[in-house]
RNA sequence: GGGCCAGUAGCUCAGCUGGAUAGAGCACCUCCCUUCUAAGGAGGCGGUCAAAGGUUCGAAUCCUUUCUGGCUCACCA
């Protein structure tokens, strides 16, 4: 039983004792204490006041009394305007963090959930690099799947390909036209750079064609059509689908580049995948599904062929699912890709969709698609959906040149970490190999949590100059803190196990256990709203307590062999829990800065 | 036009199942290294929580209206 339950309890007996009535759990506001007032919890006394029928002022005064006298948890309280704080005892404190210290794994369940959640992220277009865009997705969702594990479910990470399609065929003709055989070798661009540059270039001559079919007289739409080099990419689309030998090598070849391109970016961000779905594979699943609703009536034919699904009971507008001529929409895709998922994986609960907000109706029409179809497990599909990033000086555009590569992005951000650790940091035990390291994990454990603190579904605006801030809430500050933490532990001759339970404590001291207890209620929130930003701010808070107290108190100095050991454990599980944290967010911390 | 989301300090963000005088960081201004890592700490400055109504003991939080911004309402993906 926790500190909470424990005063719920006792508050229910004393209602009953001194006002001979029934309260229940959810009746009883508690609060942590305000900094400003004495206590270190507060029980909000004005919803009790219809069962006490006296003032809060008096109210309070009463159930304190009656706490302080009869209850081990209460040691003293104050009661200002209808705010009853309670003053807890020092051994309820230590002794719920010997709990903490004898717990394995604190904060993660341990309890397996019997759940099995998929998690999709990232999820590119195989015809340009990865963008700033894509880094909060993939940071995002790597993050939600760990999170979901330490809720106690299997996890089984993944994406979805993009890889046909007109897009990459673009890339694919200009290369063949102007790239006399350039490869990722002979150019030394990465494969995902080196088609990128293929996909401007066709970008290029297409508008070059469009102006001079506009200067001969065409309207813009009938230029737009009409260009020899998009002829060109439809009928390359074309040959693809028939799977022409020549386009498909050309296609593989192409794609290998790309893909080795992304697993060397994914590297650097050290993220994985379990499985993955190509396009190209899943693009004809949804048909037979198509089909087979069609028959049992879950969607419906007009008259051109064409089918549709009457989605007025959940009022939205019908949508279509497959055309006329038989072929599929992104929809039908999605929907043979998720029951495919369920074959293939058959004890999945849920699929969760790390995709940007501009998709939040499609998804809802999806659900709402997959329900009518009567899969029971369209209720555990979630959207992960985020806002856009956007730069200072407004959003990004590709035509305009401000989209910001992910690859450059990292490199540079390593950089000024290791300028800045060069500067300051406590570097010199460590080898170059260490520093290399250590210089990474700070720039990309800098870059993370600026991306993650922010709640997910709201846009955020990214500041290159502040990204790599070390000061206030940012990663360095806490990696920071976890340094100073580990060197604290590498001058500590011997390590205790558990602490006394009888000692004098600190305000701090009692704040950072109060703050402690509080983390495996911030995981659980985390994974049932699907956001690392509680995990990021819970972080900071703990690290800011603990920066204070760090300040404040000695800790090896300290010649009170009890005080001593209690400060020592208090750091390690700090430290630990600081560690726990940055690895839900795919943050490593260092042993030394 | 319909739907969804957002608007909190100069800037970036917390807080939103209603609770005390609305919190952080950055920026700006003071202090603190003979102390276990100063990438730190202590303090100051800074707010009509977009606006107006309503609900109530109590509203940044809930409801209504208005204003502003974003996304969306494709036989694109």
């Amino acid at each position: 039983m926790n500190i909470e339950e424990a005063l719920i309890k006792d508050s229910i007996k004393s209602i009953a004792e001194l006002f001979g009535a029934e309260v229940t759990a959810n009746q009883l506001q508690f609060q942590k204490t305000k900094k400003e007032f004495d206590g270190n919890i507060t029980l909000v006394v004005f919803p009790l006041l219809k069962i006490t029928k006296k003032n809060p002022e008096l109210s309070g005064q009463e159930i304190g009394n009656w706490l302080k006298n009869n209850s081990t948890l209460v040691n003293d309280f104050n009661v200002v305007k209808g705010f009853l704080n309670l003053v807890l005892s020092n051994a309820i404190w230590l002794e719920s963090f010997n709990a903490v210290l004898k717990t394995d794994d604190f904060g993660f369940n341990s309890v397996p959930s019997g759940k099995t959640y998929m998690v999709e992220y990232s999820s590119p277009n195989t015809n340009k690099p990865l963008h700033l865009g894509h880094l909060r997705n993939i940071f995002l969702g790597y993050s939600v799947a760990e999170i979901l594990k330490a809720n106690g479910h299997k996890v089984v990470k993944t994406q979805i390909i993009n890889d046909r399609g007109i897009h990459i065929c673009k890339s694919m003709l200009a290369w063949q036209k102007f790239g006399n055989g350039e490869t990722p070798d002979s150019s030394g661009l990465k494969g995902d750079h080196l088609i990128g540059k293929y996909y401007v270039k066709f970008d290029q001559v297409y508008k070059e064609q469009i102006a001079e079919l506009i200067s001969n007289g065409k309207s813009q739409e009938e230029a737009e059509k009409e260009a020899p080099i998009i002829l060109e990419a439809r009928e390359m689309l074309l040959q693809w689908e028939a799977k022409d030998p020549t386009v498909y090598s050309l296609w593989k070849t192409m794609n290998d580049w790309v893909y080795e391109g992304f697993n060397a970016t994914y590297k650097t961000m050290n993220v994985d995948f379990d499985t993955l779905y190509y396009e190209s594979d899943t693009y004809i699943y949804g048909k037979d599904i198509v089909e087979e609703g069609l028959k049992k009536g879950s969607f419906y034919q007009k008259e051109d062929g064409s089918v549709w699904c009457d989605l007025s009971s959940d009022k939205m507008d019908d949508k279509l699912v497959l055309r006329a001529d038989g072929t599929s929409v992104y929809m039908t895709q999605d929907i043979g890709t998720a029951i495919e998922r369920f074959k293939d994986y058959p004890d999945l609960s849920g699929l969760i969709y790390t995709v940007g907000n501009e998709q939040n109706h499609h998804f809802k029409v999806l659900f709402s698609i997959l329900r009518k179809l009567g899969y029971s497990w369209a209720e555990e599909c979630y959207h992960l959906s985020y806002g856009m990033v956007e730069l200072p000086e407004g959003k990004m555009k590709s035509r305009e040149g401000t989209v910001v590569d992910a690859d450059d992005l990292m490199s540079s951000i390593v950089n000024d970490a290791k300028e800045m650790t060069q500067e300051r940091g406590h570097i010199d035990s460590l080898s170059e190999t260490e520093r290399e390291t250590l210089y990474s994990t700070i720039g990309l454990g800098g870059l993370k949590y600026y991306l993650l603190k922010v709640d997910p579904k709201s846009k955020m605006m990214f500041d290159p100059k502040e990204s790599i801030d070390l000061n206030g809430n940012t990663g360095p500050f806490i990696q920071y803190t976890y340094a100073r933490i580990k060197s604290v532990m590498r001058n500590c001759e011997n390590l205790p196990l558990i602490c006394d339970n009888n000692m004098d404590l600190q305000e701090i001291e009692i704040e950072i256990i109060q703050h402690i207890l509080d983390f495996p209620s911030v995981i659980n929130k985390a994974g049932s709203d699907f956001t690392p930003a509680v995990i990021a701010n819970y972080s900071y808070e703990l690290v800011k307590l603990y920066n204070s107290f760090y300040q404040s108190v000695s800790i090896l100095k300290e010649e009170n062999q009890n005080l001593q050991d209690f400060r020592i454990l208090l750091s390690k599980s700090v430290g630990e829990i600081i560690e726990k944290g940055m690895k839900l967010l795919g943050v490593n911390v260092p042993e030394r800065m």
